[in-house]
RNA sequence: GGCCCCAUCGUCUAGUCAGGCCUAGGACACCAGGUUUUCAUCCUGGCGACAGGGGUUCAAAUCCCCUUGGGGUCACCA
């Protein structure tokens, strides 16, 4: 047997939007495949769409690309043998293979008004036949039509579809067939000249040798159009794949009305890269049905396309969310805290710098936090605690009632406040403190919920949280005592009713 | 509506192509216990699915057909 030769993939956004989180996962395949196969992973900017199309967006998607770590071995800012990777800037190639495809009879020139157009689609609604152009211009002679294209009569150029059927193998998929009665005399350039995207994609995959084109389900009705053009230009398709779409929690494709669908909202929301990765790869592939954490490496050694499964999938943010604070338990502390700077920053409660001379402290904070936090922009709410005045902290209901309810007449927190005194003011050691605390509650045959619901209420406000003696060493013995003094005075006054 | 695609726990999925090893496995979520100074983590257990109906076969989640359900697409957007 004859393996093909290495693989060429490429991924091809239309910079008209912020890179789609299901755009993200038919990236990451491709380029999946593409490094598994030792093949070439490209990138192309489907820019045809002159209204819509901005820089900025351009900028963003390989951005959000960058974030995930992919790398691509031919594209707009790296450049490569088949350059350029802009598709407006091929223009014309583009034209010159309209030209060839007008010539042989493939395609035709259409003078139809979108008056006309418009009425014909009525009509057909109104009687149930299925919308779509009626070939009218395709019996105009060539010589004719050259003329009124020579007086500038507006004019598209439709491509023709021939009789017959049209199959194909899907990687995913398998065999599918469409009757060419269903696939419209489509517009491959627009009466401003403009080429269209299945006119465009066509001609970029052969020029660039796309072996593989994988791409979302929402294409599936487009590869009929594609594949009849590629044999008009005499060209073997290349071979398709069909990614099952990512769907809603309505069970439709994905879009804002049910959640975030950008990349970047998920990269702004504290998402560990890797969790999003990793999040994306189970949206329709498993690496093996037992093993959900995994990371790309994995990815690489085992993607098949084969074995991606047909069937939309929900996008499950729970299970997202899970995953992400599986990331974090996992990572280093030192990682933590750096991944997290930017949100505690953001919410104010230190500056950048405050975070660089006082890194210790910060990060022993992260440290009490790192396995409750899920993303790395819920840290600030976790430790806000900290930040808040010592002689003024909001009681949480629940941990406020909790306290009062363990505190009683009061005997035995006032009891342990003078045992614990004397040795906080001189210096807050985390360890001694607790092992001390134990044997101290333990002489006495207390339950520890008897003074620790009433400590942690004056010391966080909070009803969970880090252990006590470490929320003490992050307060110092300063703030320790205020806070007890104020908290649990505050927790013996009677509640106004 | 036409065409195309799809159909296993609430959700993501393994198993389907090469029918028996499936009284259908894993994960999230949920529930119950355990560990713990609380919360979280962690551990143990539980709940929970082959859409329905016909075939084919000694045997069907797996193959075929129909029905139902869902989705995609029907542009001078991509």
């Amino acid at each position: 047997m004859n393996e093909p030769s290495a693989p060429r993939v490429r991924f091809a956004p239309s910079p008209t939007g912020r890179l789609h989180i299901g755009g993200a996962r038919t990236a990451l395949f491709n380029w999946a495949f593409a490094r598994r196969h030792g093949g070439v992973f490209l990138l192309r900017i489907e820019d045809t769409d002159h209204e819509r199309s901005k820089p900025e967006y351009e900028r963003a998607i390989l951005e959000g690309l960058r974030w995930l770590g992919l790398d691509w071995d031919e594209g707009p800012d790296v450049g490569g043998p088949h350059a350029p990777y802009r598709q407006a800037e091929r223009l014309d190639l583009h034209m010159a293979a309209a030209a060839r495809l007008a010539a042989q009879g493939s395609a035709y020139r259409c003078f139809c008004s979108a008056e006309r157009l418009e009425q014909l689609r009525e009509q057909q609604s109104a009687r149930k036949a299925k919308p779509g152009y009626d070939g009218l211009c395709r019996s105009i002679p060539k010589d004719v039509a050259q003329r009124r294209v020579d007086a500038r009569e507006p004019n598209v150029l439709r491509f023709a579809v021939p009789q017959g059927e049209t199959r194909f193998l899907d990687l995913i998929r398998g065999d599918v067939t469409f009757q060419n009665t269903e696939v419209d005399d489509w517009v491959m350039v627009r009466t401003d000249g403009g080429p269209t995207y299945n006119f465009v994609v066509v001609c970029d995959d052969t020029a660039m040798g796309i072996t593989h084109v994988l791409r979302g389900e929402e294409h599936l009705t487009n590869t009929p159009k594609q594949v009849l053009l590629y044999r008009a230009l005499g060209c073997e398709p290349p071979r398709f794949g069909h990614f099952p779409l990512m769907l809603g929690t309505d069970g439709k494709k994905l879009s804002k009305r049910t959640g975030d669908t950008a990349l970047e909202d998920y990269r702004d929301r504290g998402f560990p890269v890797e969790a999003v990765l990793n999040f994306l790869c189970l949206q329709g592939w498993a690496l093996d049905g037992k093993t959900e954490v995994f990371g790309v490496d994995e990815l690489i050694a085992n993607f098949d396309p084969a074995q991606v499964s047909k069937a939309g999938s929900i996008f499950d943010v729970d299970k997202f969310m899970w995953m992400a604070g599986e990331y974090i338990r996992m990572d280093t502390l030192e990682r933590v805290a750096e991944r997290c700077a930017p949100h505690v920053v953001a919410s104010g409660q230190l500056t950048a710098d405050e975070i660089h001379t006082r890194q210790s402290w910060y990060r022993a904070a992260v440290a009490t936090e790192k396995e409750r936090i899920r993303t790395y922009a819920e840290l600030p709410e976790r430790i806000a605690y900290l930040f808040h005045p010592d002689d003024g902290l909001v009681f949480d209901a629940k941990a406020e009632a909790n306290a009062r309810k363990q505190l009683g007449d009061g005997a035995l927190v006032h009891a342990y406040l003078d045992w614990l005194r004397p040795k906080v003011a001189a210096g807050v050691d985390a360890a001694a403190l607790r092992d001390g605390t134990k044997a101290w509650l333990a002489e006495r045959g207390a339950k520890f919920p008897a003074l620790f619901q009433p400590l942690r209420c004056a010391l966080t406000g909070e009803p969970g949280g880090p252990d006590l003696f470490d929320v003490m060493a992050l307060l110092g013995s300063e703030r320790t005592l205020t806070r007890l003094g104020h908290g649990i005075a505050r927790l013996q006054t009677p509640v106004a009713t």
